[in-house]
DNA sequence: TTCCGACAGTGGGGTCGCAAT
DNA sequence: ATTGCGACCCCACTATCGGAA
């Protein structure tokens, strides 16, 4: 099959908005390319190809010459060379991910150029899309997993349960379209290989998430980097939630695993670094050790990593995934000392509940975790099982711009930029930018929004629209961070809107003081 | 018939490592 | 030395579909 089909094929999926039809015409589309081709197909359209690490973004794509700007009569009509077909384009891709691991940037750039050359309008189209993450046909590998399994002829159960054990959707596909229901039973924990981390669902406030489980686990939530450690024998992997491997980065995580009273493990857990006052350290400082690949040994004398784990999904041959929470806990404990889990507690009272929240916050910590200790580890899911809740800031912010949105938000005004009063704080204007934020907002706030910062326009350019300072939003936000970019050294984390204030004027709005009065409470 | 779980989309700030300037 | 870029760490929230209740 030729890559024109397949773009043209997730046209139709993205034009269509019911999830059966989008399932009924890629299963179609799966069973025409055949076992061959499908899992190159999969690859391609589940969002897996962009994980390839190509080394190509939004900018290399703007760079390249586009459809336009061909000599005349190219850009409707088919380029010069043989059709590009739907495998060979994956291969394509992986090639150039090839040379650019091997650092060669001069012939990543000929590839690209070169298979972008052979491309028509609809193929290119359908390219830089794959290359950027932005299919946007409304469906991922959960639903293209559905397809699959509808083009195998197996159920899809099947097909999600090989993906919570394989990260790979084309891997699954391949399986399925060749093996059935025997192919997809074989994949299983492993240990050495990552499966996807299971994820917590949020709720406003505990007693809300004790409602949804009845009597629960509750656990610190640690503000770090998660990690999925893999221990066999004298062997040990360290994954992030991603499924990259970051073994090297971290050899505080490996010895910690390595020093367990265990012949093999799978565990879940969090790395964190602490300061010498024993509290977390604010969560840059973690994920910058955590990136840091170079310099191990110094950066772990200076900023030393702890894990903490609070889960054991396998051990010694047993596999516990499907065991109640409770269960897997129990083995943890059997195999993890006291200090290298997160404290926990059992309980169905509201009140004592709260109090470990209260306890856990005391201690520095981001907040916490309310399980179901009967549900299974549900992989790659954020299922009910699991609840994070965490304490929220709000703050009366000013809307200085906004920023067209995409996609949907097409022709609204989707991403706004807030600030504070600068209050007179010297060297800052009269109002102090905290960040931006799109989150939060309604559909009918969305236009509202529009209108009314469209009425108070100043300037413009090609993306951001000025305004007078005079709407007043209501910002909810987890906390603050250091920021290099923001003119008070501070930014805003998780910012999102919770209301309009037309109550208020803008002189009511609060400060850049009372910005640095949360700071200094979070240790920054 | 209504409710709710699962999914996809729409983007946020920060940091590292590398290449180009 | 600085800047731009890609990749990846953390992520919140809404709209929608379709099966569960």
């Amino acid at each position: 099959m030729t890559l024109r089909q397949l773009a043209l094929a997730s046209r139709a999926v993205a034009a269509e908005s019911g999830r059966k039809a989008k399932i009924a015409l890629l299963a179609d589309l799966l069973r025409e390319l055949g076992p061959a081709e499908a899992p190159s197909a999969v690859a391609l359209l589940s969002g897996e190809s962009q994980r390839l690490r190509t080394g190509i973004g939004y900018a290399s794509l703007r760079d390249l010459p586009s459809p336009a700007d061909q000599p005349s009569g190219q850009s409707s009509g088919r380029p010069a060379g043989p059709p590009l077909g739907v495998r060979e384009t994956e291969r394509e891709l992986e090639r150039i991910a090839e040379v650019h691991g091997a650092g060669s940037q001069a012939e990543r750039r000929r590839l690209l150029t070169a298979l972008f050359a052979r491309a028509t309008d609809v193929e290119q189209a359908f390219l830089r899309a794959v290359l950027i993450g932005e299919l946007r046909q409304g469906a991922l590998d959960a639903v293209v997993g559905d397809a699959v399994a509808q083009a195998a002829g197996v159920p899809a159960t099947a097909v999600r349960r090989a993906l919570m054990f394989r990260g790979s959707a084309r891997a699954v596909a391949e399986a399925a379209l060749t093996g059935g229901v025997p192919a997809l039973a074989a994949f299983r924990l492993e240990v050495g290989r990552a499966v996807r981390p299971m994820l917590a669902a949020p709720a406003p406030d505990v007693a809300t998430a004790l409602e949804r489980t009845g009597p629960a686990a509750l656990e610190w939530k640690l503000d770090g980097i998660r990690v999925q450690v893999h221990r066999d024998g004298s062997e040990v992997a360290v994954f992030t939630r991603s499924l990259d491997d970051i073994t090297a980065r971290v050899p505080e995580v490996v010895e910690a695993a390595l020093a367990l009273p265990v012949r093999s493990a799978v565990l879940d857990g969090e790395a964190i670094a602490f300061g010498p006052d024993g509290r977390p350290r604010p969560f840059q400082e973690t994920a910058a050790r955590a990136a840091s690949r170079r310099d191990t040994e110094r950066l772990r004398a200076e900023v030393p990593l702890s894990v903490y784990f609070f889960d054991l999904l396998h051990r010694d041959g047993d596999d516990l995934v499907d065991r109640p929470g409770r269960e897997r806990w129990a083995a943890l404990a059997e195999a993890v000392p006291p200090g290298l889990r997160v404290a926990r507690t059992e309980t169905g009272d509201r009140e004592e509940a709260l109090e470990f929240f209260r306890e856990t916050l005391a201690l520095g910590h981001e907040g916490v975790l309310v399980k179901d200790p009967a549900a299974g580890y549900a992989a790659g899911r954020r299922g009910a099982g699991w609840i994070k809740v965490k304490p929220r800031h709000t703050l009366d912010l000013v809307v200085l711009a906004a920023e067209w949105g995409t996609g949907r938000r097409r022709g609204h005004l989707s991403n706004l930029h807030l600030g504070a009063r600068a209050a007179g704080e010297p060297g800052l204007g009269p109002w102090v930018m905290l960040g931006k934020t799109f989150k939060g907002l309604t559909d009918e706030t969305l236009a509202w929004q529009t209108a009314e910062l469209l009425a108070r326009e100043t300037d413009r350019d090609a993306w951001t629209v000025r305004v007078r300072p005079e709407l007043v939003v209501e910002i909810a936000f987890d906390g603050v961070q250091r920021s290099p970019r923001y003119p008070a050294g501070l930014a805003l984390r998780f910012a999102r809107v919770v209301r309009y204030r037309p109550d208020k004027s803008a002189a009511e709005a609060d400060t850049v003081a009372a910005v640095r009065e949360i700071a200094a409470a979070e240790g920054l």
